[in-house]
DNA sequence: CCGTAACCGAGACGGTACGTCACGTCTTGAG
DNA sequence: CTCAAGACGTGACGTACCGTCTCGGTTACGG
């Protein structure tokens, strides 16, 4: 009995180093050239790689860059720090620092520009950035409401609400980083999640009340 | 005495038909092929101008693509509703409205990716669309606080409650137009608006309770 | 008794039936596509072979293209049609029916082409190609001197003059067939024998007088 | 009124100096590295030139070296040495002359194999080399009719024998200098001169008593 | 009304990167 | 040691756009 039915494909093996090489050379180029003037030529010759390798293993440079910037993502990690607004304040900032990051903000909009028009990249980067960030959402919200931060809420309206949250989190973070140019720094992730906090139990007030 | 001190450069002028022609041949390819796929040569050819013509005026794809989506933006109009909340959600509904064609989907974050490696072209992008918007929620800020809606504001305090609805704002309708993927629907826009305004108003509360 | 001292080296032995049929699926290839477009990749599958078992026995393309269009001369027979003169076009009209073929065509000149700077593969076509014809250019004499129809010719003159004939020969249909691009015919090659068998009879006597 | 309708089409026109440089660097090349060697990037960099210059001119690799080649035969010239036999010997050794050059040996039984397999090329062949060598047959046997050393001829069997000499002179030359791999130097060409021409006034001697 | 200077179209130019292809080598597991 | 399979480094391919340039020809003003 053999468990994992190893499908033992005939032939030389993948290089599993490869892979990790040509994503820190992705996200090395991406630090020193950003999105535009990234070429993939160049990420093979960072990794020690030839260029067909990389086409091997990935459809073009969006889809290379997603994966890239999606391992950046890997690092965030729900914090307890004692109250739902301390934890959403920690979560906040560390997202708020990844997207500090050069290579994350040369890449990130580039491929989110791109999925406009590529159903499958927008699939790609829902499923290996997106989804692993509003995970959080979701776990915040049962911890909170684990310690009575918060009442239990109503399947239906959930997902709603866990998505209003999300747009309205990340995108207050990407904008002001990207776009306003200026940093969330503690101060402004502090005044945000007030804003942010307040409003949603008003609303919650509201929706009660009706 | 004369208020435009015209240079009036010898030699024949540029053709102002020209221009809007450009920029018209732009926003149909950012709709028909993209920001990736739209070159400069193929607007060229769609304008019936020479790329030199082109290259005259602009010094690039980038450049280009900011004034040909600005001018997606000169619509915006703050309307006057009655009320803070109804101002707010028609300029909302008719921000996500533009985000919604395609012309301004495909190019916006393309511009604003680059913007994060080039001072100049994150300089145009705010003079020819950021300030654009963000000179609404002043606007609407003023009106309401004429209604008495809104209490007269610290100027202090002010410039940076601004910066932060603007970021909020813009930021959730691009994040869920773009990278969620879904409409910014009247609903959503209702609900969104809510939590904003309700937030905004706690804040505002515990600020003057201090 | 082993007449051959095969070294009998370790392992499994070199399959036979593959070098046949790898020379089989390099003359399709060869016909199908060309010799430009002929890929070792796509012999190799033709053959049911994996592309090392190629190399293993093969330094390259031009190495397999001489072995493969060395097998098409090994039909040349003299023929004894009674003369001279009968025994030349018979022979003229089996390398011409050869060098129609179009793997063949595609591949010899190639190699020849090739040879010019590579003095290994010009000993190879020489040995494989070359020098099987030049054989029929001494039989042929032999057997006229045998019948009386050629004088016995001085050792010293021999050399020379089978070269000059073999030249003139072999040059001559390769051109008309390559070249020139018309078919090498029966009413072609008898116009040539005669002009060449004349030529080498006056040549003969005038050498004779001297 | 215009003698020369000169088309004058607009835009900048082509460089007439790339044409050259371009063609002295193919030669160049194939000089140094051979036929299978040459890559057309490197033919560029060695003229100074782009490589899309390059490919806006010449389909490929086999149109640029025919014409690279084909200047080297624009210096044959039929002499005048007094009778048909020198003649004759004159030019087959300014032909071998030609052919002996590596950038001709290289390059010539290259393109001959492609044209096997391309009907455009072969023609460019012919148009381009193949019959700029065969006037000079047709020359040569005026003047000797001039010179009254051959009967006029029957029109009808003139464009055969034309051929046949054609490949004859053309064919053993090549044979020798490129498969045989010995150079045609005055004593080959002498010999085989005498074998041609012998042989043809032999073949007319039977035609004219038949 | 005529020169001059900047404009315009067309398209060739030197570059750079693309994504593909074939080469010849290597690394597997199986025989 | 051979074999089939297939990944690998290498290097050329031919294409596409870039942004610049060079043409001949066209406006407009200003002398």
């Amino acid at each position: 009995m053999q468990s994992h039915p190893v499908p033992a494909r005939p032939g030389r093996p993948r290089s599993a180093a490869a892979d990790a090489a040509i994503l820190a050379a992705t996200r090395e180029a991406l630090v020193e050239l950003g999105w535009s003037k990234l070429t993939l030529g160049d990420v093979a010759t960072r990794a020690g790689v030839a260029k067909t390798t990389l086409y091997r293993r990935w459809a073009g440079k969006h889809e290379l860059v997603v994966d890239a910037v999606a391992e950046l993502f890997d690092a965030l990690r729900l914090p307890d720090r004692g109250s739902l607004a301390a934890d959403i304040e920690g979560v906040v900032l560390q997202f708020a620092a990844i997207l500090a990051r050069p290579e994350a903000k040369s890449g990130l909009m580039a491929v989110v520009a791109e999925s406009t028009r590529d159903e499958a990249l927008r699939d790609r980067i829902r499923t290996s950035i997106v989804d692993r960030q509003k995970r959080l959402v979701l776990e915040g919200r049962a911890r909170a409401q684990g310690r009575g931060e918060l009442p239990q809420s109503d399947p239906a309206e959930s997902e709603r609400t866990a998505d209003l949250i999300f747009d309205m989190v990340a995108g207050a973070v990407v904008h002001r980083t990207l776009v306003s140019g200026h940093p969330a720094d503690e101060e402004w992730v502090r005044g945000f999640t007030q804003v942010l906090l307040l409003g949603l139990a008003g609303a919650g007030a509201a929706a009660a009340g009706d």
